[in-house]
DNA sequence: ATAATATTTAGATATTTTTCTAAATATCTT
DNA sequence: AAGATATTTAGAAAAATATCTAAATATTAT
């Protein structure tokens, strides 16, 4: 059960945004993600290991190359907060 | 224009968004704000400084204390953000 | 078995963030 | 005007984060 605190510190950084952005149109490696940033791959690989402890994405490796691909569920989650923020009342059923 | 970095960095701290939780329940000044956590009235300060860049919440001086409230458009807006990366394709419009 | 490719792990450094104490500012009361 | 209260600003210290280089691991191809 990944804490909410890790899915919120997952989401503050602008580059673990962008990968999110990258994963919605497609899965990718983590080279093919890494191809779109002007940073290091160990960087990167750090980024993608943020992501996959908040459970926002899963890893799949096949064979030398490892597949990422976003988790939508937890984005589910994510707005049932956001909503809970804008709504007045109701949802407070004891 | 806050940028949307401003409220995902906001976001990213526990402190901070249990103060949203409060200012979803009512309007409170900094005070009363910062008697709901066992840190300093700075520190509190500080937090509501950074929701307030971020647009997230909106101040007002009432003689010589502040009354902050929430400013829920904001929340809107990210429920938005969360919603195109679950929704496929769609909202594609160029 | 060696070499090449894909990715991560380890460790270091620089930057950012959180929190504190002390001081400053503003308002209200006497 | 002096004192009390509410809040912020300034500056420092500690902790967390982002990024790099170098090395390690795993897989595939020769």
């Amino acid at each position: 059960m990944p804490a909410f605190n890790n899915t919120f510190k997952a989401l503050s950084d602008p580059t673990r945004r962008r990968i999110i952005q990258l994963l919605k149109e497609k899965s990718m490696t983590a080279g093919e993600i890494a191809d779109h940033f002007a940073m290091t791959k160990p960087s990167i690989s750090h980024h993608l290991n943020l992501l996959k402890q908040a459970d926002m994405i899963i890893d799949e490796k096949q064979g030398q190359f490892i597949m990422y691909q976003l988790n939508t569920t937890v984005f589910q989650d994510m707005i049932q907060w956001f909503l809970e923020i804008t709504d007045n009342e109701e949802s407070e059923k004891k």
